[in-house]
DNA sequence: TATGAATGAGTTTTCATTCAT
DNA sequence: GATGAATGAAAACTCATTCAT
């Protein structure tokens, strides 16, 4: 049969991230992925290395095309606030996309498995740049600034966002994330006039 | 054939331990453990349910071993300062011990395993109750206190305590969560003066 | 502790016999009969050879007081018709008491187990000579009993009690032995006329 | 590794036949039927949902064979005598071939397996259906289609056939079959007349 | 009499991956 | 590009039975 079309790579690539989504690292053998994207099992290892390689491929493409859209939203921040409502944002968005239960899913199954662990990790790093670069921008000023550096913030960011994944995964029924992130909304809201005053007042 | 010593639940609860802490969750078969301890694989079924229930028998009792023994420390704790020394002291505790490997395994495997994340965020409970009882003690009649509540405080300690471990895994060569903790006592440091002198002047 | 009663015996054998009503004879394990007859499972095999033999030993236990309490009901029959309305009974009996399913479930298992088929048929010996009696008293000298042998048509009627009980197992929805029943009903009523006349007019 | 030939799927489906008739339902695991079949005991789930559904697709397609083999035969039948020739007829080819243990392991297997009951009792009606359509032909207008519907005549064949099979497995050394058969043949014979005339008659 | 521990063989099933076509 | 067949290893779990106490 074997129509011409070159859609089979990206239909293994979505179907990936389905199966991820739906049925956890777990359930996500090339079957499974081959049945979600109605392609022969068999193709996953014709366009990628491996089982892992595909889900890694498929969280890859999803994670870029979040930083491309959230970018400029990260950058544009000029408070404390700002910061804070745009992750709210992304939190929200990620939850309704399933990105979240995705990379939960990756990261869980990168802890016993070192080269998933090495790519996983990998695409943490952009992210940990915009947020630095964020960071820099509102904070370098303020007496906070002198205290931590922008550098470590964002890590302190990144990790409380994947911890905060991981919990909501967890804990789907109790909406403890969106606890936190009122809390930190307050939180931000004081931290706005400290950094706003002291910056502007310089 | 029926030795009189009752030493094979606990043979088999440490290697389950062992087995989640140098093979990972999905290493940690009922042979593997079997082997491990010494002990004929199917004991695993006699004394357990199942290996997941053996599994979270092995986290649950480092846990409650260690909440006894932090407990006292953690209640001691009279500035923002005293606690981050004494997270720091567990934190590498957990990591010489292995602990910290142990739950972030269980945890990551909780992820796609409902009964699993059940009886593992139990284990958390105690945590955040003790550390939502240390915050109180500490910020309540600071500005801080009014900000943000105990709980939700105590809350997040354990989500970043969560995220961190998980990354310590992830990148044991980079020491993030060192760097981080030595941020952290910084941060401390510039509350404490925030925290006593408003506690003092009340 | 070893308290001195005697009815652990007794416990296991009505404990076999609930284990295979109610999870068949795949789940009437040592250890399920233990649960429910709440006696250690390693007495199966003190007081039985086997769980096997325990299994027959139940159903030959019920089946001798099923015989000794129909035997006077099946003798004191006079025409086709009270033959088959007590057969009825027997049959609304055995399914209340859920002989019917320990029936089936034996016989089943012993259709691969050699051993067990032996003792299994040897049980269905009084029945058929019971049948051969009450049948030779009613058929004998009607113009049926010179078609068939007595002896013949109380296999075919053990034959029949067999395959019935099965296909009640089989389609406990649709109540396809009742309806049996009932056509038999009618069917005996023809014979009744014909047998008693013959009979009478000798 | 990738032969051509599709027939393992057939020498799967006739190892199942055999697994179920030498070893019986318990022995046929696909272990051994991989071994009969001279397969690798995997594919019985690749070409399969489960073991179990390997062995009804060996009796289901069995029992198409025979039905189309003795559809003909039952059809042509025009007296008492002539379907009891013919059922006589199959009972002896089933158990030449074979087929008649193959039925009543999985008979006596779907006892306690409800999926497995739903597919065997499934495969029964058919030859209810020709059963009915046999007796319907032959006895509508005698006396006896007076007494008890074609329907449930049918029926109360089907389910001595079942007995029937079940004693021949379970006492395979007394022909007990046999001479309930040739029972049948004289009773039949009777009929026989009872039927032509009353039906000539009209 | 009774117990709890232990054993070893057995079961079904799933999986990533390879390969000939 | 694509397919279907095949492999071998591994998993969790259950069981009847035995034995020292």
């Amino acid at each position: 049969m074997g129509r011409p079309r070159g859609d089979t790579r990206e239909k293994l690539v979505s179907g990936a991230f389905e199966a991820l989504r739906t049925l956890g690292y777990a359930g996500a053998s090339s079957r499974a992925i081959g049945r979600i994207a109605d392609v022969n099992p068999a193709l996953v290892f014709y366009y990628f290395e491996s089982v892992d390689d595909l889900l890694v491929t498929a969280l890859s493409e999803s994670s870029a095309e979040r930083l491309s859209r959230y970018r400029a939203a990260v950058e544009a921040a000029r408070s404390p606030s700002d910061l804070v409502a745009t992750l709210a944002e992304i939190y929200r968005d990620d939850l309704a996309t399933g990105h979240i239960t995705v990379v939960s899913e990756l990261v869980a199954a990168s802890i016993s498995r070192l080269e998933l662990a090495e790519r996983v990790t990998a695409l943490m790093d952009p992210w940990i740049q915009l947020a630095e670069r964020a960071v820099q921008a509102i904070l370098s000023e303020s007496p906070i600034g002198e205290v931590a550096s922008a550098r470590s913030l964002a890590r302190a960011g990144v990790v409380f966002y994947l911890g905060a994944n991981l919990l909501a995964q967890l804990r789907p029924e109790s909406d403890d994330v969106g606890a936190m992130l009122e809390d930190a909304a307050g939180f931000a809201r004081l931290l706005d006039s400290l950094v706003l005053t002291s910056g502007d007042g310089s």
